[in-house]
DNA sequence: ACCATTTTTTTCGATTATCAAATTAAATGA
DNA sequence: TCATTTAATTTGATAATCGAAAAAAATGGT
């Protein structure tokens, strides 16, 4: 855990301490004050003070029957202190080709509500964007039985080129043009605190607050839907280049003068690894009828049709390279390959991860561990939702 | 100044303010109080006490006549404040494959001293190198007029996977086995702090304190001599991943299978561009006489021969691949590229430059600034004195 | 020469975060 | 009931930092 984050602005000196303490609370889910002083340097006296004010805020609270503790034999027992759920109700959005799915959850991160709004069509325009956004908001609310107003932040999830810092969409799939200040327009149409960030990101919060990596410092998330994304957190702040645009994992070159990709470069990883790039080389390859489905051409393979299966091997192993050569930057000490599509297994079978391993720098120290962690649609927008609690 | 923190031990509060004083001091050369406050958020009052503490410590001096300031009108003159050269004597020392160079320089960078200690042969034992760099100091200091005693702290470049944290050696082509507590025996062996690092990673750490990298907190250095390196610094510390070794530029792949590489894999940008993959290439393709001398290969190529070229030809689009996989990744401010061996400036040609522009993700924001910055031999120990530095 | 003005630096008093040590609280075991 | 043990709180001290005021050191105008 950072100790000082020193950004040009002045952080409230309390702040720190109190920030410290609250990310301890959340990281254990329940802990006594005693093993939050042990853990986070701060000195019992400290941790009281802290406490005390968060418990005054309402951000946290006590826990009494904290009996069955094992080993606990004498002594004033520990009191538990946990995130209060009920502080914050937090909205997270996900816009997919599809559909725009919104998730609600309360401050410790258990889902409160859903909510499934189709889209009309995978591109439109910003204003219909927020739109979009401000009714599956409503719908969700009403679903939910909640009002707008009782929603403390909202976040929201898109693919492409994200400045998070800006709330500016340098390119996403599902706008129209480029370039789009939506920050600025969805503030105005909001009443509520808003978030935006590309949707790799998302997910490593996610990972961060509730899922696998809750007490890795420095780690790196895949995400595989139709594209290929990459989160990278270093130092419990997700990492995010000059401009607001790296960890471009999908556009990174596998293949020099390769396939062509839809970014118009050729040998992006994405050109090899992507849906589109999966069907196109199935109808390149001449199959009796044209393919449109991946499903299909996936269960082609299982059954043993060569030609299917050359395809998602040639993509299993340029996916191999991309991944190892990232390791190879990084020496992170945890990778989470994350999807919801995870029915294509041809990613994350053995087979790649044994060549993502023997492709990298080999010292006599363990290597990364690599997990794959297959989660549903709506985590997706919970990463949404946790990077909404970060400006609450 | 003991800028050491190990752990989330208790980092002394005052440290921290001292340190972001002494930080801006460095980084502007001569300042005024009041602009260190302005820049560092520290309040004029803060400043104050700060400089009174580190020039009573004698780490700094007041610069008198700061008077030819432009558009200085009326109102009290401010004082100057820079590092006193004086405070401390650091030794930097590289152990290539020919040569030991130690450099000595005082605590503002100026060089003192540089001393060039033959090797017998580019491969030793641990304790031979142990030897090898106390004679090397002891002559650095005979030659400079200085008793041993008088140095503050000692940096030490080495290729290979160095991990830095614990002075640990991965592997280097320099010893003759693996996994070498250096450190260990080092510390025995010297009586002054001492600290070892990977060479690009040196470098970087000099650009940083005084070359182009001064007031940039997220860059990325490529260093290239022999093999290809990678120094990564974000958030104005560089960045070493989990095991220590991570920044392996060198052993991304950009071919799926390719050429041999000497670390056993296939496939790795050393392979296409490091010396002894030129020269594998030129004896390969059958030239009259066999190969052993690059900068031979490298006249003839400028001469026109259309063999050498497309030696030299693949190399540069293979380098340009993985730069531009690594911005892509990263997003940087600034990447710069920085080699002695700047004679071959095939891989720095603005033809690669410009396809490494053209193979990085398109947004409407300018692209990273790519400066190329040769420099001589001795500065590469001029970064070892800087991370010398740092624990001093 | 003297004073108003300007700008930098220092001093002073106040605030506040933090900690160590002492104290209180709440249990168990004899 | 009381000693023991462990957790949490209170208390008093320390030190880092800041805002405001004062002092310092120059210039420009009269």
């Amino acid at each position: 855990m950072a100790v000082i984050q020193r950004t040009s602005q002045g952080i409230d000196q309390r702040e720190i301490g109190r920030q410290q303490v609250f990310e301890a609370i959340r990281k254990s889910g329940r802990i006594a004050r005693i093993d939050i002083a042990r853990e986070t340097q701060v000195s019992p006296a400290t941790v009281t003070a802290i406490t005390a004010e968060l418990l005054t805020a309402g951000l946290i609270e006590e826990i009494l029957p904290d009996s069955d503790r094992p080993g606990a034999k004498r002594g004033r027992p520990r009191v538990a202190l946990k995130v209060r759920g009920d502080a914050h109700l937090i909205a997270g959005m996900k816009i997919s080709d599809r559909s725009a799915t919104v998730i609600l959850v309360d401050f410790e991160g258990n889902t409160v509500g859903e909510y499934d709004h189709e889209l009309p069509g995978p591109v439109m325009s910003p204003e219909e964007m927020v739109s979009l956004v401000r009714r599956a908001l409503d719908g969700a609310c009403r679903a939910a039985g909640r009002r707008l107003a009782d929603i403390s932040g909202v976040g929201l999830g898109l693919a492409g080129l994200i400045d998070a810092a800006r709330n500016f969409v340098h390119w996403s799939p599902s706008l129209d043009q480029r370039n789009v200040e939506l920050g600025l327009m969805l503030s105005d149409a909001l009443p509520v605190p808003f978030f935006m960030d590309n949707d790799a990101n998302l997910v490593a919060k996610a990972e961060q607050l509730f899922g696998q990596a809750r007490n890795v410092s420095d780690f790196i998330v895949i995400t595989i839907e139709q594209g290929v994304g990459m989160g990278i957190v270093i130092d419990d702040k997700i990492y995010r280049g000059e401009r607001g645009c790296g960890a471009e994992f999908g556009h990174t070159k596998v293949q020099l003068d390769g396939a062509l990709c839809r970014c118009g470069q050729r040998g992006c990883l994405e050109a090899y690894v992507g849906d589109y790039a999966l069907l196109r080389e199935a109808n390149i390859r001449g199959s009796a009828q044209p393919e449109d489905d991946l499903s299909a051409l996936h269960a082609r393979a299982k059954a043993g049709d060569a030609m299917a299966r050359s395809i998602f091997d040639r993509a299993g192993r340029m996916f191999a390279m991309g991944l190892a050569n990232v390791i190879n930057i990084f020496d992170p000490s945890l990778v989470i390959l994350s999807g919801e599509q995870m029915t294509f297994d041809f990613l994350y079978s053995e087979e790649v991860l044994n060549r993502v391993k023997a492709s990298v720098v080999q010292v006599d120290a363990p290597l990364p561990e690599i997990r794959v962690h297959k989660w549903g649609d709506l985590m997706w927008a919970k990463g949404a939702a946790a990077c909404g609690m970060e400006g609450v």
